[in-house]
DNA sequence: TTATTATAACGCAATATTACGATTAAATTT
DNA sequence: AAATTTAATCGTAATATTGCGTTATAATAA
């Protein structure tokens, strides 16, 4: 129904659904890159720099952060985005976490 | 439009957004945590597993093999399921490249 | 052959996501 | 004050996702 049975599962699969669905869209990805590559606050440009409307730009770093991945600081006209530093280093480990096993499967079948 | 402007955006950048769609549900990274944990290929018991209808978790099982982060090998009436090792190494060395880069911001607004 | 078992496929309903034009809000410039 | 700039919000349309009942399908067991 659209709807993630959430509370079935635990919080930590729960947090990597939370983080994977913040990078699962190119546009939010590419945002997150363009502000690392920056190593800066970016004032304004970010809607010249994606293939999209502002509306919809706008809309994808709400979500960006909604999850805390990033802020924005209202700086005159324009607002300044910046890459939550905690946020970031904490998405980063449960990535980390979630690949730190081994895949080794002894059985024949696979 | 629920249409995603795939072809505007980098290789690198859809390659991250369609592995982070398949961890953004936690049923799928309850399925892949099981996979990890258990070393072994699964034949049958992933239902019992998972807090859903068989039908549900037939449907996250077929994400998941579309991306190619698991196999499943019919064996007799049931099906052996196993973590595909190569995939698995590509997408942990995905994310482990968007997370490489250290955020230094040294702006005042941030 | 006829159950039984295990899993995939189909189809539907509810909800979520993506995209964008239009509007609004708030600060700046003229 | 009026015009301009920048970005959020609203409303809407198209499509995707999630969940599950039901129905195949296919191998094994009785």
């Amino acid at each position: 129904m659209g709807v993630t049975k959430t509370q079935n599962f635990t919080e930590e699969q729960n947090q990597v659904a939370t983080y994977a669905k913040a990078l699962a869209h190119p546009a939010r990805v590419a945002i997150l890159q363009y502000l690392l590559k920056k190593q800066t606050c970016i004032c304004g440009d970010l809607v010249e720099e994606l293939p999209l409307a502002q509306a919809t730009v706008s809309q994808h770093l709400k979500e960006l952060k909604a999850v805390g991945l990033i802020r924005g600081t209202v700086e005159g006209t324009s607002v300044c985005y910046c890459i939550d530093k905690h946020k970031w280093e904490e998405v980063r480990d449960v990535f980390f976490n979630m690949f730190s096993s081994n895949v080794e499967c002894q059985d024949k079948c696979c």
